[in-house]
DNA sequence: ATTATACGACACCATATGGTGTCGTGTCAA
DNA sequence: TTGACACGACACCATATGGTGTCGTATAAT
């Protein structure tokens, strides 16, 4: 099988800020080294680091060494899931999303 | 303001796979007092009662005492802010989605 | 009136989590 | 070749987390 058993559930990957403005960092460009990552917070290397690694666990991000740097990049498709497990529920809070509950109906098949 | 702010992160909330599962017992029914609710794991009592303060703090319960039992019901409505976040990066996996993109689009505003 | 039930509050505990600092090593630059 | 840089691995630490058990009390059942 091609798709790897994820170490780490996804919904717990999400769940700290940090993290997922690491997602949302990575979204915005193709790859990016730990050491630039690392500059746009308030926490050491270390700690951004130890981030990356849930997210890696959890499918979320791809790395690659270059040279003396590890280059990080977004990997979005675990997060389908989510995006599943919420739309789920879409129905408690809105009465008339039927076209949305259909595209995903859709989508899961 | 009528909308409580939540003292706990929503992301955070829906991390624990038994939180989880509680949300979606309390989908399945208008209420559920917790010793029903208890009945459905390998926990004890005071684990669930954790669990559901928690799902309060983040406004994804409601609660009501009812004579001597105290009764729990869903409030979806905070995971609005998942299903959008992950909305916002389905464009990252599904280049085809711009019909599920307008449709959020025309939700968020 | 007595007993059983349902619960909140609390003390407690093991482990997970999110951060720190340091050391050793591979890589790039001067 | 020397020095700076980027990193992983590791030891360490404070606090959060997810569970336990017990006690007191309000309510319901007998």
């Amino acid at each position: 099988m091609s798709e790897n058993n994820p170490l780490r559930d996804v919904f717990d990957a999400i769940a700290d800020p940090t993290r997922r403005r690491l997602i949302r960092l990575l979204s915005e460009a193709e790859e990016i080294p730990l050491h630039d990552l690392t500059e746009r917070f308030s926490m050491g290397r270390t700690a951004v680091s130890k981030h990356l690694n849930i997210l890696k666990e959890a499918g979320l991000v791809l790395d690659r060494k270059a040279g003396r740097e590890t280059r990080y990049r977004l990997n979005a498709a675990p997060l389908r899931e989510i995006l599943a497990w919420a739309a789920f529920y879409s129905k408690f809070w809105d009465t008339n999303m039927s076209r949305l509950n259909q595209l995903f109906e859709e989508e899961e098949e």
